[in-house]
DNA sequence: ACCTGAACACCGTTCAAGT
DNA sequence: ACCTGAACACCGTTCAAGT
């Protein structure tokens, strides 16, 4: 029996797997950590979840969950597509160590085949055939994650960053401008993007407006 | 000493690094593992490298040497721009595992580097001031990086991949038509896009024609 | 310069058992 | 239904030592 005679539940396990995993890194989520931290022998953890994957499944489910998906509603489809990418975006983005665990698990989750649904409404609406569609469902998903992990794992804390952004931004600084100029020139903007809200905003115009070129 | 007396090497042990995770996962890449597969000590790895860390590294530069980065024509920005990702998707697609590893390096190697600058030049060309061309540079790295990297990790082999598509299809086919219309319609399309061409074609051009979009 | 040997603090997981 | 205890086969890594 855990801490203060507080039954385990899988809520409970994964709701602290996601906090361990977004204060000290995916690494730090293990069985045998999640026990301890819930005052539990490593064994109990194994009655909740069949073996370490699906503790992860049941992270992935978690953070995917969490998208508030708009209501549908009558306007056009690239301002809808464009919220609803949003949306997932929003959800991710406090979680990047987990984001990288969703992408394979969307279409196995009931809150992850919601959102396929309807994207793949929509970009039926823009004009995309059954394939065109599904192919780009898939790609627009995978990319708003990508947005999400692609940062530099920084296994710090918050005022480090300033830090890592700095070193980062020195190190490109550095360089030999004949060989890379447009690096050097670009350096302050390559080393702090991800933490600029118009990274993502301008990159998710970038997708919305991809599906409209092809379609 | 290792096997027939032949001296390790940092290169040689990488390419057995990246031939170990393409055939059984990144998980199957262990420190240990790969000194047995050297017949070697596993403390002889540390001679070579100073931790797993700068092994993945070194796997991950492994990864972006390869590419084979088109020169530069006097042709159009999105044609040339279009060849470097796909110069790049062709070198990671073979190694769908090992893929992930290089989004967060691509600024930290050589090749990547002089890959940044070849999409920073053609960016600007696009009409991009310095800023967002930084942030599409980066997100376009990691969208081919997705690409790649979402399919369904499978750890089987070529001929159960058949039956791995087949079985992803039924599911989603068995799922009601009330709720998931679109889903259910399009079950044949998005259990196997992943092995089609036409993925990766069509998703390039998405991503070019949303560099025009946005430009 | 390049490698070995022994040891340490970790992992995930199985199996039998307790209440 | 929910959890413990002991055990097994793995990890990465350090430190001292060998040639």
């Amino acid at each position: 029996m855990g801490k203060r005679g507080v039954r385990l539940s899988r809520e409970a396990i994964v709701g602290r797997a996601v906090e361990l995993a977004d204060a000290e890194g995916l690494a730090a989520v293990t069985i045998r950590r999640l026990a301890q931290e819930n005052a539990v022998t490593p064994m109990a953890m194994y009655w909740h979840f069949d073996d370490k994957d699906s503790l992860l499944d049941a992270m992935a489910e978690h953070l995917i969950a969490s998208v508030d998906v708009p209501e549908p509603t009558d306007g056009p489809w690239d301002g809808q597509l464009r919220a609803i990418l949003a949306a997932l975006l929003a959800a991710l983005r406090p979680h990047p160590a987990v984001a990288g665990l969703a992408s394979a698990r969307v279409l196995a989750t009931e809150p992850g085949l919601r959102l396929a649904e309807r994207v793949l409404e929509l970009l039926g609406r823009a004009g995309l055939d059954t394939r065109r569609a599904a192919e780009a469902a898939m790609f627009l998903v995978s990319s708003v994650i990508a947005l999400v992990t692609a940062a530099p794992a920084d296994r710090r804390g918050p005022e480090d960053e300033e830090d890592a952004v700095r070193q980062r931004k020195a190190r490109l600084q550095a360089l030999p401008p004949s060989r890379y100029p447009h690096v050097v020139a670009a350096a302050p903007e390559l080393a702090n993007c991800f933490d600029r809200d118009g990274y993502f905003d301008d990159n998710l115009d970038l997708l919305v407006r991809g599906v409209h070129g092809i379609a």
